[in-house]
RNA sequence: GCGGAUGUAGCUCAGUUGGUUAGAGUACUGGAUUGUGAUUCCAGGUGUCGGGGGUUCGAGUCCCCUCAUCCGCCCCA
């Protein structure tokens, strides 16, 4: 039998219906802020990640889903979207201004790895990106946005987790304190993060082992060693955040993977995810711009796994909210195609209702649409429509009554 | 890329140091009820026991390979 290609799987049932209604909550909420959707290509060409996300990276080396094309060229399924959006407003000169472009994206990702529960080769994210603007109010606007979102689908116990991780010109001076710090007490260490502290030092602040996390008590942290623009940008994105309301703590140790982060990085957790409690991450990116070609723009952006989200879904509310309104049941051929008319007009009007085609009977036609969880079945035999009425069955509680056909479009739709 | 575990009906799961012709609940189909479902009663498909190979008189069971899923590590834009 054909099975889907490891790593990838099908959205159907519960599953889609909450992604449908993560997806419709995110426009809503998106589009009221003024952010706009963007699409950008699954394939990229490999050197928009090579460039972006860094040769040393693991996502390079082996996470990437990457093939040789017909055509010879070297292209890349998108692990991210953030490095294909950047790309596409470099590409249409649409940074060429200084004017404040706000973009969200909706689509499917690619990453070729272990497979795991909630890891997927193909999964799904949602993420704004805010392009040139480099004040810490259009880095609340997002956050805020993004709470909006998240508070919009019932999501509580939400902790905003931040941290600065400074710009390149500052953290130099931070890497040589954390270095002297790290090889003063070094035997104290796991192996990962003696390879860490050569490669990607700051990586060491979050390794997992507890042992490391002991370790680090009385780490210097990247505040104090930032330089007085960004020092004034961190405090001020605290100030905004209280008076917004947004409940954040400081997570020294928060860093970020890529060197083109600057400044404000941040996570957030939930209370109901239990170990694995992040659920989405973002931060300011203002080097990536440059990074790729572009003329110098400050960028603020996050993504959250739509996959994670919906399984969080499921966990806290149960099944997606699933309306079956109501089934017409015709009995008979002259009924059936006085059915289908009748339809027609209350779909015109509104209405959601369905048809049995099938013409099994009442029987039948009464186990599905109770299988089937609708709410009411309109009955049309021989009888109801020489009255020129159908009989409504009331699946739940079992009664019945009778409704005259130009009535139940509006009684249909205000119940 | 590294380490560990699990694969039996559509679903949730039993199955004895290898032994007759493979099970339960639920779901499904037909009938008691040809215009009344979800509750009852009866009758029944419930399956190449992931796939392939090997050992054996005999493999759901033991061995090897493979595939899929799950857990941990690495990593996480």
């Amino acid at each position: 039998m054909a099975q889907s290609v490891k790593g990838t799987r099908d959205l159907l049932g519960n599953e889609m219906k909450w992604f449908q209604r993560i997806e419709d909550t995110a426009r809503r909420i998106f589009h009221r802020h003024g952010y706009e959707e963007i699409r950008t290509p699954i394939l990229e060409e490999i050197d928009v990640f090579k460039r972006s996300v860094g040769e040393s990276s693991d996502i390079v080396n082996k996470e990437m889903y990457d093939f040789v094309d017909k055509g010879g060229r070297h292209v890349v399924m998108r692990p991210e979207n953030t490095a294909g959006v950047v790309r596409a407003m470099i590409q249409h000169k649409l940074l060429a201004t200084s004017d404040p472009r706000l973009l969200y994206y909706i689509g499917p990702q690619f990453r070729y790895e272990r497979m795991q529960a909630g890891r997927y080769r193909q999964f799904w994210q949602i993420g704004a990106e805010s392009f040139g603007v480099a004040t810490p109010e259009s880095e609340a606007e997002s956050l805020v946005m993004l709470f909006d979102f998240l508070n919009e689908l019932g999501l509580k116990h939400l902790k905003l987790s931040i941290n600065s991780v400074g710009t390149p010109e500052s953290r130099p001076a931070f890497q040589a304190a954390f270095r002297a710090f790290f090889e003063a007490r070094q035997e104290a260490f796991c192996g990962d993060c003696h390879r860490r502290i050569a490669q990607n030092p700051l990586r060491v602040l979050d390794c997992k082992v507890p042992g490391c996390q002991t370790a680090l008590e009385g780490h210097p942290r990247i505040t104090d060693h930032l330089d007085e623009a960004s020092r004034a940008h961190h405090a001020r994105l605290k100030v905004l955040l209280e008076a917004l309301g947004v409940p954040y703590e400081e997570n020294p140790r928060l860093v970020r993977g890529l060197d083109y982060y600057t400044r404000t990085a941040f996570e957030v957790l939930s209370a109901d995810l239990g170990a694995q409690s992040a659920l989405l991450g973002g931060g300011r990116y203002d080097g990536l711009v440059s990074h790729l070609d572009g003329p110098p723009t400050p960028a603020f952006g996050w993504a959250i796994g739509l996959d994670r989200l919906a399984s969080l879904m499921q966990q806290l509310h149960g099944d997606a909210p699933a309306p079956r309104p109501a089934l017409l049941i015709p009995l008979g051929e002259a009924a059936a195609l006085e059915a289908m008319a009748l339809a027609r007009k209350w779909w015109a009007e509104g209405c959601a209702v369905q048809v049995d085609t099938r013409g099994q009977g009442l029987k039948k036609a009464l186990q599905t649409a109770n299988r089937l969880g609708f709410a009411r079945a309109l009955i049309l035999g021989d009888g109801e429509r020489e009255q020129g009425v159908v009989a409504v069955k009331d699946l739940a509680a079992g009664t019945q009554e009778t409704w005259p056909l130009d009535q139940v479009a509006q009684r249909l739709s205000t119940v």
